[in-house]
RNA sequence: GCCGAUGUAGCUCAGCUGGUAGAGCAACUGAUUCGUAAUCAGUAGGUCAGCGGUUCAAGUCCGCUCAUCGGCUCCA
């Protein structure tokens, strides 16, 4: 008999009869409690079953519960699992589709004529329990594609024949755990029985293949674990989640109020949401003219001709909305900024000594999205911009992309991003300008982020139609990421508008033009805010730094004077002087998330003093009103870099 | 736009199988003047998302429309 050897990974080495199983191999060469957290392992790095029979020397490396790899094969099998629950409960009409592990969980796609209800869960989840008993192994087969075809067409899976026809290999694999069988690539838990720990989330619909023009399938969301404590974790992060939803807090904390009556999409900016609003654009303001930017205004609208010349029409026109006739010509509402700025910039000659322009604007547009992409602050239809144009020669656009990473970043760290993804997007299936063009525009990015040392990935042909870019995504405190930032290079406006600038030999020459927004759009921007620090903002950009609590009526002549002087030095402050108990004034302010209290009794009013409870709870000594303004500035001056009051 | 769920007072939510709306908080009035997360009492407030239908009778059943939520698609 022919004897293979079979070694783990940075582990021990056994000599071992040819055919042996990888489980079987694990017994000898791994711990007892090593191998009994191996879901699975990587034989020369690819995942397989613990099942698999070695047919020559291999290097095993285990596969461990609560690893991600491990964590996915659970999950997939789940999904396998519930698969089969489904067939049980509701017949062999059903059709599965298809069936994976994702980031925090599985699904599984039916085609089903009934809808899935949330009472139909219990009975999976029942279902689930039974099979997961049974101790069902995940038997895997092989075969030909054509046979696995027939297979399928008998049993009515349409779906899966029509993965099969797609199919390039000549086998495919096939897992079967009791009366289910499915076609898969696996690898799997070795039986039902590892499935212990799994929750159905939700059902939602969603088309075959991803693609709106295929029937819709209903797809069953669940999540799985090894622990049962990280499934409690997960839900318990799942409900952190909704308490940082930026709809519930905005509505609690009135920032902002969206009204059937004025329009889906529609953002209404209530006093606190407008001073918020206020504080991040004052500080966009500032930081943008330090960095040599200069600022713009644009209208709302302009004549449809404007946006035939640009292209909108042509390749973005499905966004905008409906002409509207004004004295017989067509106006349509703005989608982007970017012509205005073109305009502005052809309103005089230009040298070359003048590039690079800078020009920026907090810039409205209204874009047409589909009802169903609407969310909160997140995707609306009307947002404002941190827009902004540059203007250069091809030697300044490296330069010049650098520095607007710079100034992206150093402005995302000032509202606490410091984490991120960076893609590259090149050039999409639909687009205008040379090829030279997209490849010296690909190029400049991709050294400006490299010289900026950022790590960054590619995404091929995500590019927009005039030029490729860089996006950020940011991520916040729960670790969800945002696409906020853009950096976009376009070679197609300058020509289409016809821009020149007078070059040092007296010619015309054609700028260059980058977009970029940085923070996306405020709407949005506000939005992650909100999420990422739970509505309890930094004192910088608080609506309301500060509230003046007073503890009886004899107080209140004192607090009126330190609300006007507190409000003379710039302090962002409001007085609670009604007639009710501290502790209900303490919770109102508290509620809505106020940095400072400020408690005055009569202790105060004697002293000149006021005493400062944080948002924390903990209470400071008493102070003047002038330490606590002094205080207030420096803490502000911290959050940005800067003097803000 | 598509699939599913939801839409009752400013907010959070009750209202079983159809019999012409209810609570808590907020608001308002009065009392209470109080030291670190809700003082007590009273008053007022709703074309039950909109339109149409079934019925003697609709918040409740049916249809359409609108909006919201979870997804798909899309994306700043």
């Amino acid at each position: 008999m022919t004897e293979i050897s079979v070694s783990i990974r940075d582990g021990e080495t056994g000599t071992f009869p040819q055919g042996i199983t990888a489980a079987e191999a694990l017994k000898e060469l791994v711990s007892n409690k090593l191998r009994k957290q191996t879901v699975a392992v990587l034989r020369d790095g690819v995942p397989v079953d613990l099942s698999v029979s070695l047919s020559g020397d291999s290097v095993l490396e285990p596969v461990v519960m609560n690893s991600p790899a491990g964590l996915e094969i659970l999950r997939h099998s789940a999904a396998h699992i519930m698969a089969q629950a489904v067939k049980r409960l509701f017949g062999p009409e059903v059709k599965v589709a298809i069936g994976p592990a994702i980031d925090d969980g599985f699904y599984y796609d039916f085609d089903r004529e009934e809808p899935f209800t949330p009472e139909d869960f219990e009975r999976i989840e029942k279902q689930m329990a039974e099979i997961v008993a049974t101790r069902r192994p995940f038997v895997r087969t092989e075969m030909p594609v054509d046979e696995a075809i027939k297979f399928f067409s008998e049993r009515g899976e349409t779906y899966k024949v029509e993965l099969l026809q797609d199919m390039e290999t000549e086998t495919v694999s096939f897992y079967q755990q009791g009366d289910f069988i499915d076609l898969c690539r696996g690898p799997h838990i070795p039986d039902t029985s590892w499935l212990k720990v799994f929750k159905l989330l939700r059902v939602a619909g969603s088309y075959w293949r991803g693609d709106e023009k295929n029937p819709m399938l209903q797809r069953l969301y669940g999540t799985a674990f090894f622990d049962k404590k990280d499934l409690k974790k997960y839900l318990y992060r799942q409900e952190e989640a909704r308490k940082r939803d930026h709809r519930k807090l905005g509505k609690e904390l009135r920032l902002f109020t969206i009204q059937d009556q004025i329009g889906p999409g529609l953002i209404l900016w209530q006093p606190r949401g407008a001073m918020l609003r206020r504080l991040i654009e004052d500080y966009w303001k500032d930081e943008h003219y330090r960095n040599g930017y200069e600022l713009l205004y644009t209208p709302h609208i302009a004549r449809q001709d404007l946006w035939r010349t640009s292209g909108h029409l042509d390749f973005y026109g499905e966004n905008m909305y409906a002409p509207m006739e004004i004295d017989e010509i067509k106006y349509q509402l703005k989608p982007m900024n970017c012509p205005f700025h073109i305009a502005i910039y052809k309103s005089n000659k230009h040298s070359y000594r003048e590039l690079p322009i800078r020009w920026c604007e907090l810039g409205t547009v209204y874009r047409y999205e589909r009802t169903g992409a609407l969310h909160g602050l997140l995707r609306v239809r009307g947002f404002t911009q941190d827009d902004a144009h540059i203007f250069c020669r091809p030697d300044q656009l490296e330069d010049e992309i650098f520095n607007i990473l710079a100034l992206n970043l150093h402005i995302l760290k000032t509202f606490g991003f410091d984490q991120y993804d960076v893609y590259l997007s090149t050039r999409p299936e639909k687009y205008v300008g040379s090829d030279e063009h997209w490849q010296l525009s690909t190029d400049a990015l991709k050294r400006a982020l490299e010289k900026k040392g950022l790590g960054y990935e590619i995404d091929p042909g995500e590019g927009v139609f005039y030029g490729p870019k860089i996006d950020i995504k940011i991520k916040d405190q729960l670790g969800r990421s945002w696409q906020c930032s853009t950096i976009q290079v376009d070679f197609n406006l300058p020509e289409r508008f016809d821009m020149k600038f007078t070059g040092e030999d007296g010619a015309g020459h054609r700028p260059i033009m980058i977009h970029r927004a940085l923070m996306g759009s405020l709407e949005r921007f506000i939005g992650v805010l909100i999420e990422q620090y739970a509505g309890a903002f930094p004192l910088w950009m608080a609506p309301e730094q500060a509230r003046i609590l007073n503890i009886t009526g004899d107080q209140a002549q004192y607090c009126e004077a330190v609300y006007s002087r507190l409000r003379k030095a710039g302090v962002r402050v409001e007085k609670d002087l009604r007639n009710e108990q501290l502790n209900y004034k303490i919770r109102e302010a508290q509620l809505i998330k106020v940095p400072y209290m400020l408690i005055v009794g009569e202790r105060e009013k004697e002293n000149g003093t006021v005493t400062v409870r944080k948002r924390s709870g903990e209470n400071l000594p008493p102070m003047t009103p002038q330490e606590f303004v002094e205080m207030v500035r420096s803490e502000s001056e911290e959050g940005t870099g800067r003097r803000m009051t």
